[in-house]
DNA sequence: TTGTAGGCGTTATCAC
DNA sequence: GTGATAACGCCTACAA
């Protein structure tokens, strides 16, 4: 096992002092003649010289490595929020570390604490409560957090990467609305989640513009962890007075909510019209295909990256940026009208 | 914005050198009078003081960091041992670094490069081609390797967790066999994969035990990205002889693969059987439920960190570990006899 | 244009 | 038990 070559290595085979090969590493640093240059150069090569990441971040203060922190990467919403992250990152020279809190407020803050450790300049974090901050120490150490999906009541100095929750609720309640459903109901996450709430908002805000009450028997606010979707469909479909509609919200229980949905034989959207939120490769496969509120992704994920590269390259004024995308409501099979519209009419 | 407090503000606070502090941090290190312990202690409470990770890497060599490199967090069962492995580090103390190849041999040895600057102390990784050994470097450096899931020809000093490939197409194939199926197509991923070249090894075995011949036409050794298992399934069932039985072996076009059957209005299983790697949550939703290879993958994750964690601590003997373990065959609805079995007889 | 020296925050080796 | 002091590898004044 060799031991890596270091600065001191290569400035001895090139016959010059550590000082100039610091210099022909970092360009702009300072002057060195070209031909000394490419005698460094040459040592690098021929030792094969790579600076050590560690000792540079303990001498400048500054870093290259960010940290990811989502609630798992399963879900194929924050997996391909991650892949997006890592991808644009790496292409700007930018390492990603990713955690996991498991939707654990617990788990959340002792990561915080155990990335203070590590010299990370950003956090991109999709945060489990919106209601408590675990990050201002992040901040007031320099370190900058950018809320990505959810985000925090009290964001000070923080930045903010998310989706419209409330119009994209609204909208595929309208959609519903206009189909003729009255009876719509709705699986959506916990209410100390921001997007969960802000969705729920819309679909209230939907409802009351048509003059519709909501029914809140129909109204389910779940965890995201667990199979809790599963039992809400179940208790959902066996109502009474059962709803003709249904949106899932909650895009981390959608996939179990479905399943249930099939599973208990209910026909969509002969019996139930369906429109689910986050748009998976399997939504599309799913018979009938369904209707999805379909997230911007990439966006979010590349938006959120820029925010935290350019911050901790200096960029950008200190203001905080807040960026809302748009998501988009793909019309598939999964919803029909409650009843059929006379054909001709007057 | 603060200024992190570093061991020395923590030996003022608490009135003792630096070196206390150190050996108060570091049990074990060095004697320190209960007593100071206490004082220390609560300067360290008082200050929110954190030892910085790269300093400690810088003095000592050592790091609890890892890095994981898969092709992408996308396809499922990379985030799904992204996720396993991410979370099994943490509780080990240890976090991960995470890298995408996009199963592009180039960039995968340009990550391996910028790996070499950062101190990790291992590295996990599912590799592009099993052809070159783009990690040699690393193992001489001291950085452990260990493949995941696929592995090298050459793997000289590289820890190896994966499945038996060859042993899971062939109880796949042995399924389709005994239900009476001869005409089976296999579409897996390129040969320069070892998994792939393994599973279409044990597809291969599997028939000439059952003494039938393979129709070269029907075997579709394809890339991971892109979408060609699509076009694999289109070509197959156009031809003039298609196929009975199908095994998808190549996980990440499982999907692309299954969306085109559907689409192609085959009926599975009357007019195809279907067999699929990788136990996906789509598979169980789709219409039928699709029979297939469930891969441990939690289990692959969980003993590549242990090799990883356990030798950046020092730990085991230097022989390189092989771990193979084994995959399960699912039955659901996909697959069916290709005539129906004479019932009764004799 | 080049080299010397100091310091980044930590741990380890010594004396005391 | 405690405290200077020297590394670890790198960058950067500042002096030559």
């Amino acid at each position: 096992m060799l031991k890596a070559a270091t600065i001191r290595d290569v400035a001895r085979e090139a016959g010059v002092s550590i000082a100039v090969v610091s210099r022909a590493i970092n360009p702009g640093s300072g002057p060195v003649a070209p031909e000394t240059r490419d005698r460094v150069l040459a040592a690098i090569e021929k030792l094969d010289y790579r600076p050590r990441a560690a000792a540079r971040e303990l001498q400048a203060g500054a870093t290259t490595t960010i940290a990811l922190m989502v609630p798992d990467l399963i879900n194929p919403f924050f997996s391909g929020i991650a892949d997006a992250i890592v991808y644009e990152a790496r292409s700007r020279g930018v390492h990603v570390m990713v955690l996991t809190t498991q939707e654990d407020p617990h788990l959340e803050a002792e990561l915080v604490q155990t990335l203070r450790t590590r010299s990370v300049g950003a956090l991109i974090v999709a945060p489990t409560d919106s209601g408590t901050n675990p990050f201002g120490r992040l901040v007031d150490l320099g370190i900058h957090v950018i809320c990505v999906d959810r985000e925090l009541d009290d964001s000070a100095g923080i930045d903010v990467v998310t989706i419209d929750n409330e119009n994209s609720a609204r909208t595929a309640t309208q959609h519903l609305l206009q189909l003729g459903h009255e009876r719509i109901a709705i699986i959506t996450g916990p209410q100390h989640s921001s997007s969960a709430r802000s969705r729920l908002v819309g679909f209230r805000g939907a409802m009351a513009d048509a003059g519709v009450e909501v029914d809140e028997q129909l109204v389910r606010p779940i965890a995201y962890r667990g199979t809790l979707g599963s039992d809400a469909v179940g208790s959902l479909l066996a109502l009474p007075h059962p709803p003709t509609a249904l949106i899932v919200a909650n895009g981390a229980q959608a996939f179990n909510s479905v399943r249930r949905v099939r599973q208990s034989g209910i026909g969509v959207p002969d019996d139930l019209s369906l429109v689910v939120f986050d748009d998976n490769p399997w939504t599309d496969v799913f018979s009938p295909a369904l209707t999805v509120i379909r997230q911007p992704v990439k966006m979010m994920a590349m938006h959120s990256t820029q925010i935290a590269v350019s911050r901790l390259q200096g960029d950008r004024p200190p203001a905080p940026v807040r960026i809302e995308l748009r998501a988009e409501l793909v019309h598939r099979s999964s919803c029909r009208p409650l009843r059929e519209p006379p054909v001709g009419g007057d």
